[in-house]
DNA sequence: GATGCAATATACTCATGAGTAGATAATATC
DNA sequence: GATATTATCTACTCATGAGTATATTGCATC
C-alpha cells in the first residue's frame, strides 16, 4: 500500500469522496432496515455518522435517491449472481441452484435485506418504476434459468410462473429473520433452504 | 330475515355499530394495502367511507389500534386454520398439507395480506409485543405440525426450523403478488404452491 | 493573492397528518 | 319534558422531519 502523501492527487480525493458516500449509504441502509425506512429519518442517519443532514444531501440526494439507490445496489448484486450461475457448467438444475443459493446470501446482506423490505409505494413515483423494471429483470432471469432447467430435463416440468413465485419467496424470507450473529453461517443455511426447496420433503 | 322497525333495540343498535365498525376496518385495511401503511392517513380512509376523522376514533382509537386490529384479525384467521387441521384426520402430513393450503389463503385475502405487509416497527412499541407475541403462536403451530408429520413418517425427516421458515416464506409471498382478479382462483394457487413446496421439483 | 469550487455546518421553512377540543343534533332513559 | 348518551362534525394544535438558504472554511488553480 501507497503511503499517500497530505497532498492528495485528482484520483486520491475521488477515491476519499467514494469511501464517504459508501459509509453514509451504508450506515443509511443499516438504520433503515434496523427501524423501517419511515421510522429513520436522516438526521439519525447523519447523527450515527457524526456529521450534518446537508452532508448526507451533498453526497447522495433525497432521502428518495438514497433509498434507490440502496435497492439499486442490492438488484446489482443479484443481477451479478444471474451472470455467475449462466456461466457455470453442469445441468440447468445445477444452475439454477447455485443462482438460488446466491441469491438467498444477497438476501441476508445488508443491501439485498433492504430490497426485500422496500415496498414500491416507499419511493417516488419514477424511482419506484425504476426499482420494478429493476425486479422485474431479475425475475426473468429466474424463470429463464427454471425453463432451462425443465428443458434439459434435470428438473420436473412444474409451472414455471408458480415455481419462480415460489422460490424467490421462501429465499426472500430470510431478509427478515436471519440473524448473521447467530449459530449458523449464511452459507449453510442457504444450501439448506435451496435443497428442500427443490427436493421437497415427501419421504422416499 | 325479520323486518327492522324503525325503532331499533338494543340488539339491533349494537349489531349497526358493530356492522360501522366493521365498514371502517375493512377500508383501512383495503387502503393500507393498496398504498402502504404510512402513505395512508386517517382522513384519506375517512374520505373514501363519506365520514370525518374523528369518527374513526370513535369506532377503532388511534391509527395504531386501527392497524393492531387489522393484522389480530389476520391472525386469528390463521390460528382458526391451525384448528381446523389439527382436526383432520389423515397423516401429519396431510395435516400439514392442509394448513398450508388455509395459511396460502389467508395471506391472499386483505386482514391476511397486512399482517404479512405489516412490520413490527410500524406499531407503536405494545402493539408490536402483541403482535409478534401472536405470529409466534403461528410459527409455533407450524412447527409442531411439522414436527408431527416427521414422527409419524409420512415426511422426510428436514430441519424443522428451516424447513417451517421456508414454507411460511413461500406461502406469505402471494401477499404482495396474487391478483384475485386474475385468471387462477386462490384455492388452484394455493395447492399448487404447496404441492410444489411438499414435493419438489426434482425429476422422477 | 484573487477567484472559484468542495465540503461542511447552522438555522431556517413548510407540508403533512395524528390526535383533540368543543359544538350540535338526535335518540334513549327517567 | 329534563337529562344523559351516542354519533358525528368543524376547526383547531402540535410534533416531526424533508428539504433549503446561506455562511464558513479550506484547498486548488491561475
Amino acid at each position: 500500500m501507497m503511503t499517500s502523501s497530505p497532498f492528495p492527487d485528482g484520483a486520491q480525493r475521488q477515491a476519499a469522496r467514494q469511501a464517504k458516500r459508501d459509509a453514509v449509504l451504508l450506515a443509511a441502509v443499516r438504520m433503515f432496515n434496523a427501524r423501517g425506512f419511515h421510522a429513520t429519518s436522516l438526521d439519525d442517519v447523519a447523527a450515527s455518522l457524526g456529521i450534518s443532514k446537508p452532508t448526507i444531501y451533498h453526497y447522495l440526494g433525497t432521502k428518495d435517491q438514497v433509498l434507490l439507490e440502496c435497492v439499486t445496489l442490492g438488484l446489482n448484486q443479484l443481477l451479478d449472481a444471474v451472470a455467475e450461475a449462466r456461466g457455470k457448467p453442469g445441468t440447468g438444475l445445477a444452475r439454477l441452484r447455485a443462482f438460488l443459493i446466491s441469491y438467498v446470501q444477497v438476501n441476508m446482506d445488508d443491501f439485498g435485506r433492504c430490497v426485500i423490505r422496500t415496498g414500491d409505494e416507499m419511493l417516488s413515483p419514477e424511482s419506484g418504476k425504476r426499482f420494478r423494471h429493476l425486479k422485474r429483470e431479475i425475475d426473468t432471469a429466474l424463470r429463464s434459468l427454471i425453463r432451462e432447467a425443465i428443458a434439459d430435463g434435470s428438473m420436473a416440468p412444474v409451472d414455471e410462473r408458480i415455481a419462480a413465485f415460489t422460490f424467490a419467496g421462501a429465499l426472500n424470507w430470510p431478509a427478515r429473520w436471519f440473524d448473521p450473529d447467530g449459530p449458523k453461517t449464511a452459507e449453510a443455511t442457504a444450501e439448506q433452504m435451496v435443497d428442500l426447496l427443490l427436493g421437497g420433503c415427501t419421504p422416499r
